[in-house]
DNA sequence: TCTGTAGTGTAACATTTGTGACACTAATAT
DNA sequence: ATATTAGTGTCACAAATGTTACACTACAGA
């Protein structure tokens, strides 16, 4: 019954006998949902864990207009916003609704702190998935602070620069790198351009040498 | 001796003599520091719990240039980033060091978890703070990711708006607004101007009439 | 009331980025 | 080997923002 668990970052390490055994020992339900279902409302209460056990779900985000934002797909063994059960805006920052039909595991709050408190690996895998979200979103606020193209390629250079070394395998194209700076492409190949003419860096198609690294440096320094 | 973690967020409902019991139940150290010793540079593996118990502690992030960008100051109770303790970088975040004498509370991961387990009021505390900054970041994502200072303004007046309302007083005047907005104050004036002749709203000294709600949600509509 | 400070409005010019387009190169699929 | 797709480089023009400067208004303090 609950063989995809096995799977879930929250049981990582357990075997699906011990995992049955503790989900056994608290109170659960199964949730069953239909195609289309609309499971919650973006600013609802968040009172119980939800892990998706059966079927696909997905998350809009919703703006001021009406026109979803973001769209995210939930699939099996995913737990529903696990950063959002607990703390002072618990509640469900999208609206959650079923893509299939299927089955979600809940356990409320209370039930959910016993599961946690009982095996310490439970425990630490549900504080390495919500500690790891406050590290992420660190790392994107840094991202998200730079506000020129030229500080963003140094920030994401001396990022992936090892210590002692002048030169870097690219794992990602300017394409891709342009959509994860949320910049116009055009845009990032000639800030590049121009950062080659002022001899920082020398930029080949897999490969990246830095030619004056104090100056890639000074770029995030001006931040000041 | 553990008087001052009465005021932990940590420990919040919990009696001085309750908490003393907890500790004793786990191994920990008392840490003594003196002043301008340096306790932990940024990006060293965080082993153990701290909390400071006595003195003053001062956060620095550092830059590539090796100009701090951000000091910030830590007082007792009050715990050494609680929310890089587990998680996949489980590394100090700052340069930390101290800026007078005192004593820290130091528990060593694995019997800090063996004390949330323990009692469900520190298990739930704990997720609480954790799971508060991941809420407080995600808050702080939503508004970065505004790009235009149009979007900013926009932002800004719906969130103050009160439902119903059609106009708002403005405790902020625009410089101090285009400082939050981390923008030239002229630009902003221009922007603000700009949306005035397009009849969206009315601005004046101290209070901002929306003269149409729709367009300006629509500004933020605008992000998909 | 007068003076100094803070805030506001606006202009000209500079800089940065976005957009749409096109030609070329490299990688992948048939 | 050829065709298709993806990535890259660059251009012209548009849009948005920054910078510097100055005049004016509002407010607070002497």
């Amino acid at each position: 019954m609950f063989e995809i668990l096995k799977l879930a970052p929250l049981f990582f390490g357990l075997e699906v006998q011990e995992i049955t055994i503790l989900i056994n020992k608290v109170l659960h339900q199964i949730q069953h949902f239909s195609n289309n279902e609309v499971l919650a409302f973006s600013g609802d209460r968040i009172e119980k864990a939800m892990i998706l056990l059966e079927g696909k779900l997905k998350g809009e985000m919703i703006d001021y207009s009406g026109i979803s934002l973001k769209i995210e797909g939930l699939d099996p063994p995913q737990m529903v916003a696990p950063a959002f059960l607990f703390g002072p805006q618990s509640i469900f920052p999208v609206n959650l609704s079923a893509l299939s039909e299927g089955k979600i595991l809940i356990i409320y709050k209370n039930d959910f702190t016993s599961l946690l408190s009982s095996d310490s690996r439970v425990l630490t895998n549900y504080l390495n998935i919500v500690s790891g979200k406050v590290q992420f979103l660190s790392h994107k606020i840094a991202l998200l602070s730079y506000k020129t193209i030229k500080e963003k390629i140094a920030s994401y250079l001396l990022n992936q620069l090892n210590p002692g070394s002048s030169s870097l395998i690219m794992n990602q194209s300017q394409k891709g790198l342009a959509e994860m700076f949320g910049v116009a492409r055009p845009s990032l190949a000639r800030t590049i351009s121009k950062m080659e003419e002022d001899k920082i860096i020398r930029w080949e198609r897999n490969r990246v040498i830095i030619l004056n690294l104090k100056s890639l440096e000074l770029i995030l320094g001006h931040l000041a």
